[in-house]
DNA sequence: TTTTGCAAGACATCTATAGGACTATAGCTA
DNA sequence: TAGCTATAGTCCTATAGATGTCTTGCAAAA
């Protein structure tokens, strides 16, 4: 009868078959499998994923076998661990990332949340370029926002962001109130995205007429231009942007480590 | 007799025990012992670790134990493990992450690698903003490097580089030509000190007169600058450097994932 | 001399098991 | 009500052993 139960929750529909290879590893196929769940929203930001014995039993596999898959897993920052309580999907957490990026003159730390004003809301079929940074083919729609951002009660930073407008519909049918001051919240809320890393590239680059004039800067003053890649968990690329601020303003921090590429 | 060896190796004196407080997880204190091992300099990149089965016997613990230590460390990236060959010591590559950095206009990939010319060696006592950053006590000396970057036959890159005089005293012993153009792999062979992981700071700022002067611009033109941290594998600042180029020349590229802190 | 085949050494995967440690909660006690 | 205790659920550490896969080097065969 245990036995019978066993082989039930195999077959039940809720409980997906070992994806990948047939001869490729046990714990790198329940990884695949979990990471699958995480990336389609199966398995959402919070949720608690079954307990390792439970998966023992699902998959007729070992603990440490388990365990191993979610220690991968728990590398990738997909999934966290929490002793005694359960293991969760993860809520990837750029907001000191994010903010390490934008330290302006009066560095030190702390500054004041910058405003955020949407100001335009469009969609437009990509150019041969965006349409490459966003691996999509020439004929998607893609949503086109554009945001100010103002720090000390002046334009600071102008961005222009493009998403796939088929993921990102919902982005249209709601107010910016609705939206928020902060997009990648607004990506998970509102259209059940989840941006799990960023790609950037900076340059310096003169600043056109009318960057100049909505940044109170002469024509051809400095700018920085940042140019970003975000990506789902599975690496797909669900946004691009370029931002552009003016240069002498502008502190950058990072940390590289040589640890496994 | 079997026995009998077993007990001799582990009191032999080049099997250190076991670091960290007894109750502490034993791959945790493994994991430690080799990783002093390492940044002591006992184990050297490219340095076999003993085998898994020797270190069973060694310490007298399970395989899945060394394992989990060796993951650990593997993970850090202190280690690489071959299948079939063994367990060694990794030189940390930063050959390629260090010029992903330097994307000079013509970006799109490789350009001639740049001339490097080592123009002072001096040594100084810090002052105490200097001293802070490399965590050395004011009275301590500091080996003070000036080098410029040249490409396409003009200077491009003006460079101060500060170093621990205890721990790079061979730096000031050797010519130009025995250092060589990289700096990392001259740190590691004349000097035992191996960079791990790094820390930048970029800001555009206004051009002094001689930094103008030696970069062929107009003073006040816009540079780059570049404030950067190196550490050892333990953590610790071994390196300090301040490097300028023109801003208009310049493209950074990075990486940033929501994975583990 | 070159190639093939084999065995030893080393890491990789997987199973099975036994406690230990932490968290939350329900229920009891003061 | 406030605080304690017992307990169930969950993850954590460690052990032991079986089997697979990869690399190397050496010996036998061509």
């Amino acid at each position: 009868m245990d036995r019978q139960r066993q082989f039930k929750s195999i077959s039940s529909p809720d409980v997906p078959p070992l994806e990948g290879d047939k001869n490729l590893p046990i714990y790198r196929r329940l990884c695949q499998t979990l990471k699958s769940q995480i990336v389609a929203g199966t398995l959402k930001p919070g949720d608690a994923l079954p307990a390792e014995a439970e998966l023992t039993r699902l998959y007729q596999i070992a603990l440490g076998t388990v365990r191993r898959a979610f220690e991968a897993l728990a590398d990738e920052g997909l999934i966290e661990r929490r002793h005694g309580h359960g293991t969760f999907v993860r809520r990837p957490k750029f907001d000191h990332a994010m903010m390490r990026f934008f330290l302006f003159r009066d560095a030190s730390g702390s500054m004041a949340e910058p405003e955020s004003k949407l100001i335009s809301r469009t969609t437009l079929k990509p150019p041969p370029a965006l349409a490459t940074k966003l691996a999509l083919p020439t004929d998607a729609e893609v949503i086109h926002l554009v945001r100010h951002r103002h720090w000390e009660n002046a334009r600071r930073l102008l961005e222009d962001i493009y998403v796939p407008a088929t993921l990102f519909a919902n982005l249209l049918h709601h107010t910016p109130e609705d939206i928020g001051p902060l997009l990648y919240p607004a990506y998970e809320h509102l259209c059940g995205q989840v941006v799990f890393s960023i790609e950037e590239e900076l340059a310096i680059v003169d600043a056109d007429a009318i960057d100049a004039d909505l940044l109170g800067l002469e024509k051809q003053a400095p700018l920085i231009s940042i140019e970003r890649t975000a990506r789902n968990a599975a690496g797909v690329p669900i946004e691009w942007r370029i931002s552009r601020a003016e240069a002498r303003r502008f502190r950058y921090r990072l940390t590289v480590s040589t640890a496994k590429d």
